[in-house]
DNA sequence: GCTTGACCTGGAGCGCGCTCCAGGTTGAAT
DNA sequence: ATTCAACCTGGAGCGCGCTCCAGGTCAAGC
């Protein structure tokens, strides 16, 4: 079970440095060990939820809620919740794709009024 | 063709009051008609145009981009550049959509095997 | 031992897209 | 004529999600 430094747990999620400290300040990612001198010393579990929490970030979850999945995943009795948690994100994410298929549909329309225009002219 | 007040032109667009001047003052919207004593006077084209920008909001478009086409909007040589604009958005939107969906089946993955552990449990 | 670059902390700053505020004006209704 | 809600302007403030900074510490390589 390797380790990684801040630079390398950075690359590899694709988070900031900064935005790892954030995180960790803000409770979403749990306290991460510790070299004796204070650095920071990221294991792989803590790369795998980076990679889970970058992607609940891409699919718009605002960071009030990662960090309440965050709390949930260091308790382990919490599974239903999680579930009701992801869930709930999922209908939002069920809504903004259809609000952005419709969206679509209505750009096709302009963009074939638009091409009309440029035929006539 | 009837006029609007700004408090009816912002039930009607879905817009704040406060949104509708912001719009005009960074020329996303057209300058909009005054009575003598300066208040703004809305239009039904003011109002189809807002109900677009309220669509391309929607989608995601950021003000700058906005602005844009509104200012292409002002010029009815650039039907070309509006397409143009749209296309970009679209491809855009297109991205988003895929991404939304990769999501979904990661987190249909995770909810699937959260629901064995209750299962098990 | 010294250098150097990656890291540490607390806190300020930023970009976006509004939103609110103070202080004043307008105009429809009474 | 008076009232009063809706409106005006310029400019400050806000919430989100980071991002940057100052000033200091750590540790790998020479």
């Amino acid at each position: 079970m390797r380790t990684y430094t801040p630079a390398e747990a950075a690359r590899r999620s694709g988070f900031s440095i900064d935005t790892l400290r954030y995180y960790e300040r803000e409770g979403i990612l749990a306290p991460v060990a510790r070299t004796p001198g204070g650095r920071r010393v990221y294991r792989d579990s803590d790369l795998s939820t980076l990679d889970f929490l970058r992607c609940l970030r891409d699919a718009g979850m605002p960071i009030e809620r990662l960090r309440r999945y965050g709390e949930l995943c260091r308790d382990p009795d919490t599974v239903a919740e999680r579930v009701e948690l992801l869930r709930e994100h999922a209908a939002a994410v069920q809504q903004q794709m259809d609000q952005l298929r419709s969206w679509q549909a209505r750009v096709e329309e302009k963009l074939a009024w638009y091409e009309r225009q440029l035929e006539q002219s």
